[in-house]
DNA sequence: CATTTTATTTGCATAATGCAAGTTATATTT
DNA sequence: AAATATAACTTGCATTATGCAAATAAAATG
């Protein structure tokens, strides 16, 4: 009936249009990048510019600017290291962090939603099921760059 | 402990890594929205332009000039409806086909080595995981426009 | 100390985006 | 059956995003 693809490329999809012009908070309109940046900087707390980037599979000239952006409109920091001046640290500002956490309420809200439709059973069903796919993937020697498999796993 | 998001968040973002400059085929070079440009009019046999952008949650003018692409590297055809001349449908030429099926074949592989991480009984608990949180997507007040339920559900 | 490597930024040229306005075809009024 | 409105798509244009190559600055290595 329906293979695979047809089923993650839907699904993912939905999601990509769930994130797209991701939102407006407090003023602040936010594009699907600029709150992937945000959600990945307050996860790996303290981390370079180039960790973040190569997570979110960012070529680092492009995040470099992004960052700029962010920074220009107060949601991000950056300092230098101590241990090594090259690098570059980034944190949130509050306002980041608070925009962050409105962001992820947002969505985990949708979430809710979505789950709503399903029984207590099939909603840990599939909890686990993703759960499961992330720790396949971050095994498949085929795909996808780091993407925080070591915070997750 | 992992709260809905972050594992949806870290999935999507695998796929979007894996879809990323997709592929080249027979010379053919694609990016990703091209590669789910083909994808959704193989789909929808005979649609319409605006049927697929929408699909696509893509701006119409911005669908207008990617199709242009596409049918000037001779992978997409459009032909005016016989019923109302306004509108032009698309479909994939013979080319087109053909390379459509190749990336389906790919992306269906890199999922069979990920789904090789698990046991049968995994595998089939997630792929009917994600066939319900489809559906329970497409009942979403909130979410997603129109991605094709009618075709698959 | 000279050379190489690493982390990040900037220059530049190219591609992608979307709004407003245009074109052509169908629907609806009058 | 004009005349007017609406719909499907395309084009102009200005803005933004992208990424390679080259620049800068700070380690690391010889």
């Amino acid at each position: 009936m329906h293979n695979k693809r047809e089923l993650f490329q839907i699904m993912t999809r939905r999601f990509g249009l769930l994130n797209k012009n991701c939102c407006t908070i407090d003023g602040h309109d936010l594009s699907a990048a600029q709150s992937h940046i945000l959600y990945e900087i307050d996860r790996q707390a303290e981390a370079s510019m180039q960790q973040i980037a190569e997570t979110l599979g960012t070529d680092i000239t492009t995040f470099s600017r992004q960052v700029q952006a962010l920074i220009k409109i107060e949601l991000v920091q950056k300092e230098p290291d101590p241990m090594d001046r090259r690098v570059s640290l980034l944190s949130l500002t509050m306002t980041g962090k608070s925009i962050a956490d409105t962001i992820d309420e947002q969505m985990n809200s949708y979430l809710d939603e979505v789950f709503s439709y399903l029984t207590e059973f099939e909603q840990e069903t599939i909890l686990r099921s993703i759960y499961l796919l992330n720790e396949a993937m971050a095994k498949s020697s085929r795909c996808c760059s780091p993407v925080g498999e070591k915070q997750l796993f």
